[in-house]
DNA sequence: CGACTCACG
DNA sequence: ACGTACGTGAGTCGT
């Protein structure tokens, strides 16, 4: 970078000039390499971490990939897979879906996949009791897309463009991650005083989420916790520490940690649930995955809509909120399919 | 073994 | 004034 003149814009944690791809976006106008060297590194990550290491996690004793969960692994209670991890195959790129299009139902059998449309936000809807984003569920609309509408003034949903739209989806899932306006800035490519407000007039217009969280984080600062709708407890030690950096970020943890947690929470009893209704169909289906809000089965053809009825029912009824808990379903003979 | 980067929800 | 979005696992590189 000093030699081409290229400025670096981001620093790693450590304090050095970063390389990683926001940095490199940044400067990719100014020069060819950056892009080529983005495009190195995707291909590379495929190949070293799923391309060349999957086939040699195959188990010969049963031809299929068996990855371990760790039910205490994370600390917001998720689960967390390893040896290999198969909670983060590749889904966003098209190089990147030809890995996950490797994973295959047996012959005769179907690969189905079904995952909680917008779990968080849901949870956050019944934690905060915010009368605005308790209707937009309750009436089924798309939440993003009702959030752009009032906070970018449209007279109505169906007038919200596609820019819109996307930003209120990153001021949603920022507030669950307890953003500022920087942060959000930064995500949109927007200058931290338009960011800014349009944080102000998201709060303004779903006032319950803005009390919910400060109830939160004072909460935290009193107990030392917060806790899950199901009451598990995640202690943040640094909730009261004098090193800002460290108040901060365990502030930032306590936002979310109530609905990552309470996500987690709802899918490890709906696994509960349909382990259950399986059990006397296990010739039938079997459940093999979970990513955090998705489960996966392999079911033969000719029960695939017997079990999405079975499944659908677990997970929906798996927690009573103040909104309802929606599953997509899909089907396909290959995990990307099923998507 | 730590730092960095990047795959996922 | 200050730093700046939550939670993971894994590959590569340098020490």
């Amino acid at each position: 970078m000093d030699e081409l003149k290229l400025d670096a814009v981001v620093k790693t944690p450590g304090g050095q000039p970063s390389t990683n791809e926001e940095a490199l976006e940044a400067i990719a106008d100014a020069h060819p390499l950056p892009r080529l060297i983005l495009e190195y590194r995707g291909l590379a990550k495929l190949r070293s971490t799923y391309t060349e290491k999957l086939p040699g996690a195959i188990n010969p004793d049963t031809g299929r990939v068996h990855t371990s969960y760790h039910q205490a692994g994370a600390a917001t209670g998720r689960l967390a897979s390893s040896d290999p991890n198969l909670q983060n195959i590749p889904i966003r790129t098209e190089d990147g879906r030809r890995i996950r299009k490797a994973f295959i139902a047996p012959p005769g059998r179907r690969i189905m996949a079904c995952d909680y449309s917008q779990i968080e936000l849901r949870i956050m809807a019944h934690l905060s009791e915010d009368a605005g984003l308790l209707r937009a569920f309750e009436s089924g609309q798309d939440v993003h897309r009702a959030t752009a509408a009032e906070v970018f003034g449209a007279t109505s949903p169906e007038d919200v463009t596609s820019d819109q739209r996307r930003a209120a989806k990153a001021i949603n899932f920022g507030l669950m991650y307890g953003m500022s306006a920087f942060g959000l800035a930064r995500q949109l490519g927007i200058a931290r005083g338009e960011a800014q407000d349009y944080i102000a007039l998201y709060f303004a217009r779903y006032p319950g989420v803005r009390a919910y969280m400060d109830r939160t984080r004072a909460q935290a600062k009193d107990q030392g916790y917060v806790e899950t709708v199901f009451g598990r407890r995640l202690y943040l030690p640094d909730i009261n520490a004098r090193n800002q950096g460290l108040r901060a970020g365990a502030e930032r943890a306590a936002i979310n940690a109530p609905m990552q947690g309470t996500a987690a929470d709802i899918i490890k009893r709906a696994m509960v649930a349909v382990d259950a209704w399986l059990r006397p169909r296990a010739a039938r289906a079997l459940m093999i995955m979970q990513v955090h809000d998705e489960l996966v089965f392999e079911v033969d053809a000719d029960f695939a809509e017997t079990l999405r009825s079975g499944v659908v029912a677990c997970m929906r009824d798996a927690a009573a909120l103040r909104v309802p808990l929606v599953v997509d379903t899909g089907f396909g003979d290959n995990w990307d399919e099923a998507h």
